[in-house]
DNA sequence: CGAATCCTTGAACACCTTCAACAGGGGTGG
DNA sequence: CCACCCCTGTTGAAGGTGTTCAAGGATTCG
């Protein structure tokens, strides 16, 4: 499994909150102080849990929860009238999901797991029927959606201006640095995710990123057999991706 | 020019509300009503106006208002620490920028006019302090925000999938559907920025963007000549564009 | 009118894709 | 427990699409 988050209370009556959540620092609660948080886990839903290939939602799919990912990784996808599916996003827990389908109401892309996972699933709307959105929650739910637009033009500069080594130089930066934020080791993990996914996600052919990951190797910046991922060489790899090697 | 607004009361005393914006369709008070429309029209302040290259905010700078393009046409960029910058959109008349600053408060991107252009400022912490953003307000900000995540993918997909003639054929298109929005023609127009900031924005060089365009001609797909643009089969462009003809 | 910029067109080259064949793992069922 | 199969991943060779470099022509603006 890729990630397996310690729950206060695993064992308890499902007795988890925002609060005692260890994802809290991370989620949507963030900053998000007493009552209002108790508003907020009012109307959380806990735990649906997906099996790896499950459905969390798909394409034209009526809105009705954002999701946020509480273990496992769930991927995002495109339908393409003509051929595969264009894959969005790798969502790991503490991230949000179906932000997209806000506005229409309708859920833009699909969403499944990439392993076991669960999510939290917020109803948008209930929070409004209480008394409207809090102003600290819709102030977050804004710095998120802030957030997301940010990456994603950090997405199109990457899909723009670099070549396939750097796209997967960044590609690893940035689930390295995730899983540090996330108390995980930055040098070492588990990808959830196939070479065809990885590949699709970042506009290269399958066996291009596997080639990129062979150089690695031979260069010695990161060692990838299979699902598993050593880093042995964070700074250069930074430097590939286009990072400042000191940043973050 | 792009474009020239017609404002309804252009040689009055700046008497412009949105609710008398030709605009209001388009823009943020979009399905927002009486008082809560009066609320937003006291805090916005109107009319700043920008010449060709002349800059709205710069990366980097402290974030104070979201901006709505009133007239002309603006341009984005991200900066990029090596090399040219990366143009992130380009905006027309209606439309919302500097969304991606809201979470940090800073600026990510630049914003630069194509042309002669004007913009309303909106102070969004000052909507906070008039009584919490209003319900509706805040509502229709989501959903722009949404909106934008939205094209985000789109633009993912193009980046992804699509080849030179694809890309530019999407292109158009899209300029085409958004001029008939704000009731122009979608057949003939003229584009406010050069080959070289297409191309920077489409991932492809300038080059490229230029005999594709000459392609275009030769298909009798549409004529391009310096700035101005016409259409001649618009359907044939929608299904290059990878869109199904019937649809918008 | 001149200079700078933008646009166009050509030729060589680079990078990535596509096609193909094969190796390795994991799961299932005998 | 082994055999088998399917799926994923790896590696090689050929080919295509777009880039880069270069030069010439058009346009705009001071």
């Amino acid at each position: 499994m890729l990630i397996s988050v310690k729950e206060t209370s695993s064992h308890g009556l499902d007795a988890i909150t925002c609060e005692n959540c260890s994802l809290f620092q991370l989620c949507l609660p963030m900053g998000i102080a007493q009552p209002d948080l108790a508003l907020l886990d009012r109307v959380i839903k806990r735990r649906r849990t997906l099996r790896r290939g499950e459905a969390l939602f798909v394409p034209e799919q009526p809105f009705r929860y954002v999701y946020a990912v509480r273990s496992g990784s769930i991927k995002t996808y495109a339908p393409m009238h003509d051929g595969p599916h264009q894959i969005t996003g790798f969502h790991l827990p503490g991230e949000l999901l179906g932000l997209d389908a806000i506005n229409e109401g309708i859920h833009g892309c699909g969403a499944v797991a990439l392993e076991t996972s669960s999510v939290c699933e917020l109803p948008l709307d209930k929070l409004e029927e209480l008394g409207g959105i809090v102003t600290s929650m819709q102030r977050q739910m804004m710095r998120i959606m802030s957030r997301q637009i940010l990456h994603d033009q950090g997405l199109q500069v990457l899909l723009c201006r670099k070549n396939a080594e750097q796209r997967l130089a960044a590609f690893l930066a940035n689930l390295a640095m995730r899983f540090k934020q996330r108390g995980f080791s930055a040098q070492e993990f588990n990808l959830s995710m196939s070479r065809s996914d990885i590949g699709n996600y970042l506009g290269l052919a399958k066996e291009t990123v596997s080639r990129v990951f062979t150089r690695f190797h031979e260069d010695r910046i990161a060692v990838i057999t299979l699902k598993h991922v050593r880093l042995s060489d964070l700074p250069r790899l930074s430097v590939l991706a286009g990072l400042e090697p000191l940043a973050e």
